[in-house]
DNA sequence: TAGGCCATCTGGTCCT
DNA sequence: AGGACCAGATGGCCTA
């Protein structure tokens, strides 16, 4: 069995899955075209476009920032404010290549999700990826 | 309006 | 001491 048969095959079996939604722990949400969440967050480049989140975050760090339950602990950090800006940025970025990771996840899942309007969440990305796993592995188990 | 998802901030903990 | 990782809290955005 070369690699073609195995892809037809693992996509065959991939359909049969989907045309079985009951199976699923997480079923898929309904389609709804012009997602937001695929227009605006598809990809950690659409996600962060010009660093919005960047100046939303300054704002709220150095002018005015409400009072939270975050900010009342800040008082008590024995960090300094320097060190703690500085493992925020470095937190921040972690979060993001994470998030760049799981987008690049989806990429070798079937297409099949994709096209039903809403982009795999983080957790559906993982769980399908799972799934998909266990089944290649079956396959080839079986071939 | 409630609920889901997400990004970010933060303090705690572990490791180098 | 400082970086990495984790989990809780928070607020914004979007959809049903």
């Amino acid at each position: 069995m070369d690699l073609g048969d195995v892809t037809a095959k693992i996509l065959s079996e991939w359909k049969c899955i989907e045309s079985t939604p009951g199976e699923r722990q997480e079923p898929l949400q309904p389609t709804s075209p012009g997602s937001p969440m695929e227009s605006v967050c598809s990809s950690p480049e659409m996600c962060y476009p010009n660093e919005h989140h960047e100046i939303r975050d300054f704002s709220l760090d150095f002018t005015g920032r409400k009072v939270t339950a975050a900010g009342q602990r800040q008082s008590k950090s024995k960090m300094s404010t320097k060190r703690r800006l500085k493992a925020s940025e470095r937190e921040k970025m972690r979060m993001r290549s994470l998030a760049e990771a799981l987008h690049h996840l989806r990429d070798y899942l079937p297409p099949d999700y994709s096209k039903r309007g809403q982009p795999l969440t983080k957790i559906q990305t993982l769980k399908y990826t799972i799934e998909y796993i266990n089944k290649l592995s079956d396959i080839l188990s079986r071939a």
